[in-house]
DNA sequence: TATATCTGCTTAAACGTTTAAGCAATAAAA
DNA sequence: TTTTATTGCTTAAACGTTTAAGCAGATATA
């Protein structure tokens, strides 16, 4: 009897509340409390399965949250904890199937364990990736993975990252002198067999239209090519190496280029796939044959490149396996109290994909 | 003398909580308010230039906050608020050009009004896009746009969302029951344009690999399908109407199963552009010319509709428009204090891009 | 029996803001 | 001169959690 009255009695607490609801604002922790008769603080604990809370508590609180359809208000348990649980990821753009498949893996890996992203693109602009990092610090990401804009020269910004004590981690466009983890593949590796590659396809003169040399993956794909040149005694001219923004584009207009030398490469490395396809584009429209007169390579492996005709070889980039190793990197750093810097360099080795571009024996 | 003795002063006061600051924690508006001698209520004010607050003290509070390298805690004032200042936005894939474009676009707009997005992939599946729902609202948003994934039939997560009273905007994807805002094209007439176009190339029996039929936009584009048959008087056979997933493998699968057919058709209009890329594949593959055998239209305007073999006619969906009005119509809501749900219906018109894969006259 | 330990809570402060209310001092109006 | 308004602040509470400290009562230990 008496049981069933506290029920009733129960019950009637708790539509009371269901009504006031209707009218009013979110259910909170406070209003748990008030249908159960016991504070607050109770109810925090016993919603965390807190060890001193006993076990008939416990299921009666997430019972009555339940009804109430209790959401955990996640900016007061943040500020309370001075922690957000958010991560910020910077990237050059999305739209890239690289960066769309890092990002995937950095939020896959990061979910597990309760962290949420906040996406923010640079469009390859300085500028933008400045503001993406003061939004970030503003809502109080309790980290940052990034992968710099091509424009990037001044640090400045990502050292106000650092002084603030909060976890930097570069993948891919980093920077050396920033002393922060970073995860990449190898690309000095890469340059070499793609030279390689094309030397046994029976390549002699090889060009290279790569990236910006300030940025460091570029450089390093540079010096790669040089090296592998050297390596195999094929001649370096300065005709043949050509710097670019890489875009589809810039492609076009370095392939363009090329073409007008009075001896022209029988091979291009270009280090990014879109600005490969530039390439391919001018190829096509001028009747070179690909890969027979010209061999073509590019760099990243993104989808397009088996699409096209011919398809084009190019490097694949590890995405998946540079999200997760970014995101493990981030969550060593949080797990520890002490921020202290054990640096974490991960390079990864590349893969070439070998397509119709640069296929030469069977074409 | 006495100002000079006040600037002394107020440097020694200065230097204190610099040197605090270092071994310690984050400046707070405290710590300005401590360094003027004022309470931290003038601090807030002066930062929010309240013109209850002297310009002397604003230019003071600016000048220290500056060199303390204050930067204002978001959780605390989107705690105190009630209004996180985050939208959350979900769709199936970033790595589909018509997404991200329509994301940058969002991120653009909402970022004038000082609002961030969270952005959250579904990967079509319904059991992730509910796990998003909850993150989302979780991270406490204050308004989610969302395309809606292939699989999501059942609407009760949505309408979690809205009984919350958070804004919710659909785009692209959407559904008429659930009585939100959506921004999108006009699906039925966009299939009309493409029907027309085929016609006039002299196409006479036009298949339709098209999306799942629970979808409303592709539920709408096999009606727009059927009535321009109707209204141009061409066979509407059953077998050249084929539902699909819509992936590059499927449109392979589906293309397979056309080709099959005793009697095939001259002309597929794939609802989507990753499909009709599987269905090109396969075409050329097998020797079919196209368009000349069979002429073939995509839809969405992917990037590599423009750079494969032979170029495909498709659908441009006007991706960043769909991303301002999405934006704006959260804004619109986001200034009410009432939830009032003045519903808003946006539907553009789309726009057909013509290419090679259906231009027969010139081929 | 007295003391220590454990259990299951409560109290109260804290996280960093914002803001309603209030209060002196000064300026304007009567 | 008194009243009213304006200026420039302060006080204190609030947002919804978490958590250190504490406190009864029950149970175990000496």
């Amino acid at each position: 009897m008496i049981i069933k009255t506290n029920a009733v009695y129960l019950l009637k607490r708790l539509s009371k509340y269901i009504k006031k609801l209707n009218i009013k604002k979110k259910t909170t922790i406070k209003d748990i409390a008030n249908v159960l008769n016991i504070s607050p603080a109770a109810v925090s604990k016993a919603l965390h399965n807190d060890s001193r809370i006993s076990e008939k508590t416990k299921k009666a609180v997430k019972q009555v949250a339940k009804n109430l359809n209790y959401q955990p208000n996640h900016l007061a348990s943040a500020l309370r904890k001075g922690k957000s649980h958010l991560v910020g990821v910077i990237v050059p753009r999305t739209n890239s199937n690289f960066f769309s498949s890092v990002i995937q893996n950095i939020e896959e890996e990061l979910d597990k364990e309760g962290y949420n992203i906040i996406i923010t693109q640079s469009n390859e602009s300085y500028k933008k990736e400045c503001r993406n990092i003061d939004t970030l610090l503003f809502t109080q990401v309790d980290g940052i993975i990034a992968s710099m804009a091509n424009e990037t020269i001044n640090l400045e910004y990502y050292e106000k990252i650092k002084s603030k004590g909060i976890p930097l981690i570069l993948f891919d466009r980093g920077e050396n002198d920033l002393n922060v983890d970073y995860i990449g593949i190898n690309d000095y590796d890469s340059s070499h067999m793609i030279v390689e590659h094309l030397v046994k396809q029976g390549c002699k003169r090889i060009a290279h239209i790569g990236g910006y040399k300030h940025t460091r993956i570029f450089n390093n794909r540079i010096r790669g090519y040089i090296d592998a040149l050297k390596k195999h005694q094929l001649p370096l001219e300065d005709a043949l190496l050509i710097e670019s923004s890489l875009t589809t584009e810039d492609g076009r207009a370095k392939m363009t280029q090329l073409l007008a030398l009075k001896n022209r490469p029988d091979a291009i490395y270009v280090a990014g796939d879109y600005a490969a396809l530039g390439a391919l584009q001018v190829l096509n429209e001028q009747g070179i044959k690909v890969p027979e007169d010209i061999a073509l390579v590019g760099f990243g492996n993104e989808p397009f490149t088996g699409m096209v005709t011919p398809t084009i070889t190019s490097i694949n980039q590890h995405s998946s396996e540079i999200g997760k190793q970014a995101a493990k990197t981030f969550l060593q750093h949080a797990k520890k109290t002490i921020v202290k810097q054990q640096l974490n360099k991960i390079i990864l080795d590349a893969e070439l994909i070998t397509r119709d571009s640069s296929n030469i024996k069977n074409a």
